[in-house]
RNA sequence: CGGGGUGUGGCUCAGCUUGGUAGAGCGCUCGGUUCGGGACCGAGAGGUCGGCGGUUCAAAUCCGCCCACCCCGACCA
């Protein structure tokens, strides 16, 4: 952060409501954000993040545009009410956050500091020994337009990332689209299956087909005979702003409710009562055509011949194309593996990832409202031009870990181990081990290293199993050969020693570690 | 908020189905032996069985309510 021209803050975790009312988010942000009332009654907030403190400072402090860009970072306990903390330490209601705040000029301006944070936290990331992609996000209650995040591959993670291998384009689930594919879609089945009308694209024959009691599509896939592809699946929403709608994916498909929500508006599952009472059906059989609701479909739809619900108890139809419904189509389906790739002929590889960073283009999200403006050149009163950064300490930690260790425990990158070394005594009841193990420790520490000591009087085999566990890069063992003041240098991660005397030990430590960078 | 699970020495758990004097392993204490990859022998200490109420001659065990924690989902920068 300091290389690329951040200057440090330390910025309040306590906030009053009121900065978080001028930017809106103390009504947007809902039950995540802790609140109370100090003394007088007063509304208070325990930031989550900082874009509010930044822009009110950034407020009262930048008048000329001859003081920006300014890039301001801290690194601080920050809180959320999460409605489900779990994972250990992946995600807890109090963490500690490294952030950065890019004040500039312009968009262009921004572009710059937004791209040294990106060039940054390559770097960081690599350095912790992090394997990461960075992939492109969504920017939740954020606002802003362009957003990535580091995420580094682990099973233990919570997110899902999309991943091209042919191309590098890489993309959270959440807002991940897939190329066109019609191989896998209703269209080009072959011949003869039920869903399929000679006419291709053309608008064929509706056939309606009794199909009792099939109301899943599972259960109707095995009663037409049929492939979940074949199928458009059909769900009934209530959404604030558009009232009761259709949405339709194609059956094998997942509905996105990040990517619906963003066409929408908040929305629910409609429940079975209410699709009786808009639509007169059962929710199995709800589709399409000649449904009374407005419709929004997934692109997919556009091509392909599918069976879909008959809006009659008991029935589907079969041979129903795009020409048959009246939607408004839009990508709302949750791409996955095997899927094509949206930028070239590859597929897409799915995989489970922590979030370990993100950084966003804020744009004028915040200054507008806050307003934090500066005079141009021209003198013209214009809004300041944001971009906030994030780096969420105790998951790197997690993350790392989660790539680093063996059977026998945690296997630390320097950059990031709590101890560059273990001394460790085989037998601290020996007078002549524990006098030799003292002085290597003292001597360690005083070359300025990180040194964790175990001295205590227990078999070699816990003492050894536990520096394992412990996983610093380094282990200092003080055994049989003390009395000639020879040492055991371990490297934790090859299990590679070599016998060492006292007296170059400081040097072989330092070599061992300037090696490994 | 919905679904599931678990609460018994410090820790991990058995016992509960079929009610009848509360157990094991690890850890801890003391003595002795051992000592380069989680040693061994011997002797000990340690539990209102999550809480309240009920059934019963008798409840860790059966019943009801409550509490806490864990997992899955919803949710989530």
């Amino acid at each position: 952060m300091d290389a690329i021209g951040c200057q440090e803050l330390l910025m309040p975790v306590i906030n009053p409501a009121e900065i978080w009312r001028e930017s809106g988010r103390w009504d947007k942000v809902g039950e995540e954000l802790f609140r109370f009332k100090d003394r007088k009654g007063a509304d208070m907030a325990l930031a989550m993040t900082h874009e509010e403190v930044v822009t009110w400072l950034a407020a009262r402090e930048v008048r000329s545009y001859k003081q920006l860009p300014q890039l301001w970072y801290h690194i601080q306990t920050k809180e959320r009410d999460e409605a489900r903390p779990k994972s250990g330490i992946l995600r807890t209601r109090e963490f500690i956050m490294k952030d950065s705040y890019s004040l500039d000029v312009d968009v262009e301006a921004m572009q710059v500091s937004y791209d040294k944070h990106v060039a940054a936290y390559d770097r960081i990331f690599a350095r912790c020994g992090v394997r990461f992609l960075r992939v492109e996000s969504d920017n939740g209650m954020m606002g802003g337009a362009v957003s990535h995040e580091y995420m580094a591959p682990s099973p233990a993670g919570e997110d899902e990332v999309v991943v091209c291998d042919a191309c590098g384009y890489a993309a959270n689930v959440e807002l991940a689209v897939a190329g066109a594919d019609q191989a896998a879609g209703g269209a080009d089945r072959a011949a003869g299956g039920p869903a399929t009308s000679p006419g291709g694209e053309e608008a064929g024959a509706l056939v309606e087909v009794a199909t009792p009691e099939a109301r899943t599509i599972d259960e109707v896939t095995a009663f037409l005979g049929i492939a979940a592809s074949e199928l458009i699946k059909c769900l009934v929403v209530v959404s604030q702003e558009r009232g009761t709608i259709i949405v339709l994916v194609r059956g094998d498909h997942e509905l996105n409710e990040l990517k619906l929500r963003r066409v929408i508006g908040e929305f629910r599952l409609a429940t079975a009562d209410e699709v009786a009472d808009s639509l007169g059906v059962g929710i199995g059989f709800v589709g399409p055509v000649g449904a009374s609701l407005d419709t929004f479909a997934d692109e997919t739809l556009r091509a392909g011949t599918y069976v879909a619900g008959a809006n009659k108890d008991g029935y589907h139809v079969t041979g129903v194309t795009a020409a048959h419904f009246q939607a408004e189509f839009r990508d709302l389906r949750t791409v996955g593996g095997g899927d094509r790739c949206p930028h070239c002929d590859g597929r897409l590889q799915s995989e489970r990832v922590i979030e370990v960073g993100q950084v966003f283009q804020l744009g004028t999200q915040y200054s507008e409202p806050m307003n934090a403006r500066y005079l141009d050149e021209e003198g013209a009163e214009r809004p300041i031009v944001m971009g906030s950064y994030g780096i969420g300490l105790a998951r790197v930690a997690a993350a790392v870990v989660e790539q680093h260790h063996d059977e026998n425990g945690i296997v630390w990158p320097p950059s990031v181990a709590p101890f560059a070394a273990q001394v460790l005594s085989v037998r601290a009841s020996d007078a002549g081990q524990s006098e030799l193990a003292d002085r290597v420790y003292g001597e360690l520490v005083a070359a300025g290293f990180e040194v964790l000591y175990d001295d205590r009087d227990l078999s070699p085999g816990i003492k050894f199993k536990d520096a394992d566990l412990l996983g610093c890069p380094l282990q200092v063992i003080v055994g049989k050969r003390a009395a000639e003041g020879v040492v055991e240098l371990k490297w934790r991660a090859t299990g590679e020693r070599d016998d060492v005397p006292v007296a170059g030990l400081t040097a072989a430590v330092r070599a061992a570690l300037d090696a490994s960078f």
